[in-house]
DNA sequence: AAAGCATATATGCTGACACGAATATGATAC
DNA sequence: GTATCATATTCGTGTCAGCATATATGCTTT
């Protein structure tokens, strides 16, 4: 079960708090997307959403070759009002309002196993 | 000013978590006071004390011999709030809520310079 | 269906760096 | 001088990034 103690480690490093902050948003990623919109090589990547996992924060989920990352849906309450506040913040600062633009932007993974570049909107 | 990740790392540390706990319920504290509650040796609890305020986190008062501690009036509203969901957590949790009941039984600090161990309420 | 290849993700390992604990010392107020 | 609180130093530990490599899945070809 997650304690306070667990959980304020695991969002004190910036790159897992990008990774949080995404996932309050975007309900489910995955980890191209993430590593797309944080910028970071896929091992460090890989790595904090191994820490995020193992602590049940987050909850993964395999689908071909990719695999999804959310919220963990057992997430306790106390957490997950505490992540809305934080991330409240975060949507006034950087890094973290240009990942939103980014991770909107990332390719897009589709059944047949390849990866699509998303054409601009406008 | 204080950004997000600041924040995180100012609370990723269990005696400064528990310090923050503490100051979300009971307003001001004395540095004696805070020593005792969470049982820790006086230069630590000074340390962790002195990251806090040096982030805007905490705000620091003198009064005769001893200083006085309270959430820093200027905090972010997503920073209080974080804190409030978060301390939601703690209080099911220990040692938080021992740290609780020790503040409540602890020293009282007196205009005369001395400090007074608290009577029994009971 | 099996082999070979490409892509996505995970993990061992290592070096660099940051952080916390404890002790001792310094500063301020009374 | 005594009490409260802050800071400096040393030391051990933990953690992160980056590289190399391993694993898993899905296509394609035969």
């Amino acid at each position: 079960m997650l304690v306070p103690d667990d959980f304020t480690h695991a969002i004190s490093d910036p790159t897992r708090l990008r990774i949080m902050v995404l996932l309050i948003q975007q309900e489910e990623l995955c980890v191209c997307q993430l590593t797309d919109a944080i910028d970071v090589l896929q091992p460090k990547m890989s790595r904090h959403l191994s820490i995020l996992r193992k602590k049940n924060i987050l909850l993964d989920r395999r689908e071909g070759l990719w695999i999804f990352y959310r919220l963990h849906p057992e997430l306790p309450i106390w957490a997950y009002k505490t992540l809305q506040a934080l991330s409240l913040g975060c949507l006034n600062h950087q890094p973290y309002q240009d990942d939103i633009v980014r991770v909107k932007q990332a390719v897009t993974c589709l059944p047949n196993g390849y990866r699509m570049k998303v054409q601009d909107e406008s």
